[in-house]
DNA sequence: GCCAACGTTGGC
DNA sequence: GCCAACGTTGGC
């Protein structure tokens, strides 16, 4: 099994409302980075877990376990002209972004602070997310990574 | 609101 | 293929 921690901004779409979703489920749509469909498209399998974790907030941080829900599939809203990923440069018949359906597994006891990660490096060495200039917003986590920022919730 | 980092675009 | 300009991400 492979481990992930995925970005989403709370104020467009945050853990609350994967939980709300019918099914706990929704399709993880809009990535249009190449590193990031490669992830999915390549190497997620259904069950794979996920850090849900929250950006461009206050503070932003890991806030849940999600799931892959699905096997990789072409993202719908790029041939979607009223949609704000629409990109009219993909061909259908061979379709340019690919998603995964992601999960609600369940909340962490508590938030976990990018902060209180990035204090514990030395633990977490060669944790992407607390690289220099990391933007990714779908990236691969070691599994003993995973483990302990879980634990973090604990603290 | 600022700005560093980094991806993408497009002229050449 | 290079690289300057521009846009985006996302922490602070």
């Amino acid at each position: 099994m492979n481990h992930w921690l995925m970005k989403s901004e709370p104020d467009v779409f945050g853990i609350d409302d994967l939980k709300a979703r019918p099914k706990q489920t929704e399709p993880w749509d809009g990535v249009r980075n190449y590193q990031a469909r490669n992830f999915m498209r390549d190497e997620m399998k259904v069950g794979d877990r996920i850090l849900f974790y929250h950006s461009n907030c206050k503070p932003p941080g890991v806030v849940g376990i999600a799931e892959v829900a699905s096997k990789p599939y072409p993202d719908p809203t790029q041939f979607d002209p009223d949609s704000k990923y629409f990109d009219p440069k993909s061909d259908p018949d061979d379709p340019r972004w690919i998603l995964v359906d992601v999960k609600y597994v369940r909340h962490l006891k508590r938030p976990v602070p990018l902060q209180e990660i990035k204090d514990h490096a030395d633990a977490l060495e060669g944790l992407q997310l607390i690289k220099r200039g990391n933007r990714l917003s779908v990236m691969p986590v070691a599994a003993e990574h995973f483990d302990y920022i879980v634990g973090m919730e604990n603290e």
